[in-house]
DNA sequence: AGCGTAGGGATTGTTGAACAATCCTGCAAG
DNA sequence: CTTGCAGGATTGTTCAACAATCCCTACGCT
């Protein structure tokens, strides 16, 4: 069970090295910088609509202004910023029509992953569904600790780690970016609990179904389980985007 | 076949102004820049693999350093370059696994959306299909013509605006990079003839199912033409990857 | 009063030069 | 043959300045 042959393992090792090597050695300001900003979007302290003001962030973040555009391109293409030609840059509004596309994607690729994941089953290692049971306790104990937020944030992870499953780099950068969209959405709707409670469950039962390698049934419990968090969240989005964005 | 009524005739009208002026107004030097790489690789003038100097670019393009590190960062999120920290960036040179990766999200997505078509026949327009009808007849006039890259461009396009009928900005935004990687892998290829040729009259015959409405075939023929095209690339990469970059 | 228009102020787009950090090359020493 | 160390070249980042554009307000006209 423990993956075998002395060369893959140090293959294994040499590969942890370089992921760290290339984590520690990254562009260092501008990426940095971006950092912060997509913590501060995925947190929600940036509300959608919000403008980023150059000369302000400049003085906050310590950067120069072009290092801070190159952080600002950064996380245009992650979908977390949109750019207004001489406008500036701006934390984007998503309406429904968002919600219908990114699930859309959502469903065409995870779907499609765990439906594969068939064909290859023999040579999947052992450990592989490991970093999914992990995010399923997570989402349970964040659950059990009142931690809304937090449960969120381990359900994306779990979807993350689904994708990872087909080995497919740009598989992976894609939901990369629509996962941070979501977050986007997230933090629009006040009410965390009622929307991911729900999920907790299903995220365990759809990786007993993968542990069992059910695979036909995961994928249409997976299916149904995305339209169903889809018609959700745009029933909790019509709530909130009618009562405006007044909360004090 | 004059696409019907009043209305949606001057709302067509309304967004291809839209698109002109759009594409007028753009940020100007960083991504003019980014158009006139975009094509010199594109167009194979750079090859994989190739390093793009700052200092060299900035006196061809006459854009600063900063503007020209913008350019960069546009294209290096199409893939279309890639960043080495310190060292510049390069025309990144894809291998195999990249080919299986790129066709397996073609099959996804595209197999998808033709499918998915089925379900909102109805609300279809008229002449929906008609930019796949141009392209088809593009392909067949340049393959007359001898002009097989006219052909890929116009087999490109013509998935482009398959993927375009699912209404989806996110694909489309997905479809443009991977087929930019695609045309990234064309020109490690010599023998764009054998390569392009099978696809002209698949091509068509895929529009006449769609004209049809013969969706569920289509997405069938589609798969496995998709399957057929990843085999032949592999084939042909294979071919010239062992006989090396030497062609002089 | 209503409407189009010009001006001021603020913000973004772009430039050029400068300095620090890093990489590559070649050469000398072990 | 490998190791260590300059030297030169390239990239990463900053700064200050100017040009272009947008927003808002106030003015003048019908």
């Amino acid at each position: 069970m423990t993956t075998g042959g002395e060369e893959t393992g140090r293959q294994a090792w040499l590969r942890t090295v370089a992921a760290d090597v290339a984590r520690l050695d990254r562009s260092s300001s501008a990426e940095r910088a971006a950092d912060i900003l997509r913590r501060s979007i995925t947190e929600g302290a940036l509300p959608p609509g919000a403008q980023l003001s150059e000369v302000e962030l400049t003085e906050v973040l310590e950067v120069s202004r072009n290092t801070l555009r190159e952080a600002f391109r950064l996380l245009t293409h992650e979908g977390l910023l949109v750019y207004k030609l001489h406008r500036g840059v701006f934390v984007p509004e998503l309406d429904e029509h968002d919600v219908i596309d990114l699930y859309r994607l959502r469903r065409v690729l995870e779907v499609d992953v765990v439906r594969g994941l068939a064909d290859r089953d023999p040579e999947l290692p052992a450990g592989r569904l490991e970093p999914l049971h992990d995010d399923v306790e997570a989402a349970e104990a964040a659950a059990s600790a009142d931690r809304w937020p937090a449960v969120g944030t381990a359900n994306m992870r779990f979807h993350q780690h689904l994708i990872g499953l087909a080995d497919s780099a740009r598989m992976d950068a894609m939901t990369g970016r629509l996962l941070a969209e979501l977050r986007l959405l997230f933090h629009v709707i006040a009410t965390p609990r009622e929307l991911h409670e729900p999920y907790i469950e299903r995220n365990r039962g759809l990786f007993e179904l993968l542990e069992a390698r059910k695979y036909e049934q995961a994928a249409a419990d997976l299916h149904q389980y995305l339209l169903d968090s889809e018609q959700a969240l745009i029933a909790a989005f019509r709530d909130k985007g009618l009562r405006g964005p007044a909360t004090t």
